[in-house]
DNA sequence: GCTATAGTTAGCTTCATGGCTAACCAATCA
DNA sequence: TGATTGGTTAGCCATGAAGCTAACTATAGC
């Protein structure tokens, strides 16, 4: 699933750190590289996983690698969390009446022990 | 790092179901394995992730372990989201910006070559 | 107290990830 | 055209993740 490559690309720090950097705009391959210390091949494994999850897409022009961020991927689990969001506050507003209920349960259960 | 764990642990699909079950509510560890092939010891492992990133706590009352969702450790990756989406959405103000200030620009030599 | 239920521990495979080096290709630039 | 720069490929290693089985512990129910 598609999920599971973006949430995927997202637990690495280095790989973050590269989509904030490409959040400030496009960057190529060694202007992303120079804030590690990591050899290149190594940052070029983030960077092709990035892609493959639709995080960052990349094209090539002359000898630089021009990287930028896909805003819509990210947007996907927005979308994912939202729907989640929007299931448990659900649950608790029904908990929350539920409780309302108890309490005023509550109330006349003492009126009916007071008027005893 | 934190966010490593929350998105590590959201990359599998299983997990990912876990978190959708108990976004409804509560739920033992047999009826979480219910909608899963999987073996127990397999299932018990997401779960041990699911904790230790935060995302599920649990308590073990007689022989049965109930686990609920923190859902504020969820948020925190809104949070995170929330923070790129301002940067990207800035910076394309900027773009926009600029692109007006090019239009006019355009405009205004247009008419100098008309009245040349 | 015995049996069934609910989890847990231990230990084993297999495969993916994150890092490295070394060597290589291709576009610029002097 | 020859050197430099920017990226890429290939291949190695160590670690960790995801799954399994088998055996074990501890509570509930009869």
């Amino acid at each position: 699933m598609q999920l599971d490559h973006i949430f995927g690309a997202l637990s690495d720090a280095t790989r973050r750190a590269i989509v904030m950097q490409l959040c400030a705009g496009e960057a190529s391959v060694g202007e992303l590289a120079k804030p590690f210390e990591m050899a290149l091949p190594s940052l070029m494994k983030h960077i092709r996983i990035l892609e493959s999850s639709g995080l960052v897409s990349s094209q090539k022009n002359g000898r630089v690698r021009t990287c930028s961020l896909q805003t819509e991927t990210l947007a996907t689990i927005e979308v994912w969390l939202a729907a989640q969001r929007e299931i448990w506050e659900q649950r608790l507003d029904r908990l929350e009446i539920y409780v309302e209920k108890l309490k005023e349960e509550e109330k006349s259960n003492a009126r009916q022990r007071k008027s005893k």
